[in-house]
DNA sequence: CCCTGATTCGC
DNA sequence: GCGAATCAGG
């Protein structure tokens, strides 16, 4: 049956400050959540006070987190491969990784496999990859265990810190572009 | 023309 | 409180 769309619950106010406060748009934020325009993400927004995500003049970069120095040089070497923060706001058209199954190290994580990381179960210690259209209602994230100091997996990291040389050879494994 | 957030105001 | 319409901007 249509699932009811109810509208403010506690939920969906924590999801949507959650994904407020990590940039994504309001009409992202909208489709997301489902059931409501943008109009109502950014009423509810302003009536939440959440307003002014970014403070122009502010000498600190108010809506992102400083990346470390090391990653800071990769970044810069390698190009804008992979946002820093949360690439849900990134523009790729559809990435689709063939991550199915990242056996990486036996992941000390509790959930992983089959639940489907959103944004909601998403913790520090979590890969913050995309996986999907976040524009789409079932985007979600990787959600392996991340390395420390870094938003991704060692699968993707390896992806979004390619040093500019090996890049080169090395492209179509991960899809961006 | 696509998008963004901000504001207003009838409901 | 809610959100469509509107406004102002990129």
């Amino acid at each position: 049956m249509l699932e009811t769309i109810p509208s403010w619950t506690d939920e969906r106010v924590e999801l949507l400050r959650r994904l407020w406060e990590e940039g994504l748009s309001a009409s992202q934020i909208a489709t997301q959540l489902g059931g409501v325009t943008r109009n109502a993400v950014i009423g509810k927004v302003h009536r939440l006070g959440l307003s002014g995500r970014v403070k122009p003049g502010d000498g600190a970069v108010a809506g992102r987190k400083k990346v470390s120095r090391e990653a800071e040089i990769e970044l810069a070497e390698s190009g804008p491969i992979a946002p820093e923060v949360i690439p849900i706001v990134s523009h790729r058209p559809a990435p689709d990784f063939p991550q199915a199954a990242p056996p990486v190290v036996a992941a000390p994580t509790a959930l992983a496999s089959s639940t489907r990381v959103t944004i909601m179960d998403l913790r520090e210690s979590m890969c913050r990859w995309p996986m999907g259209d976040p524009t789409s209602s079932d985007f979600h994230y990787c959600g392996d265990r991340s390395i420390t100091g870094l938003p991704y997996c060692t699968h993707h990291a390896q992806i979004a810190y390619q040093p500019a040389a090996e890049r080169k050879r090395d492209r179509r494994a991960g899809g961006f572009r």
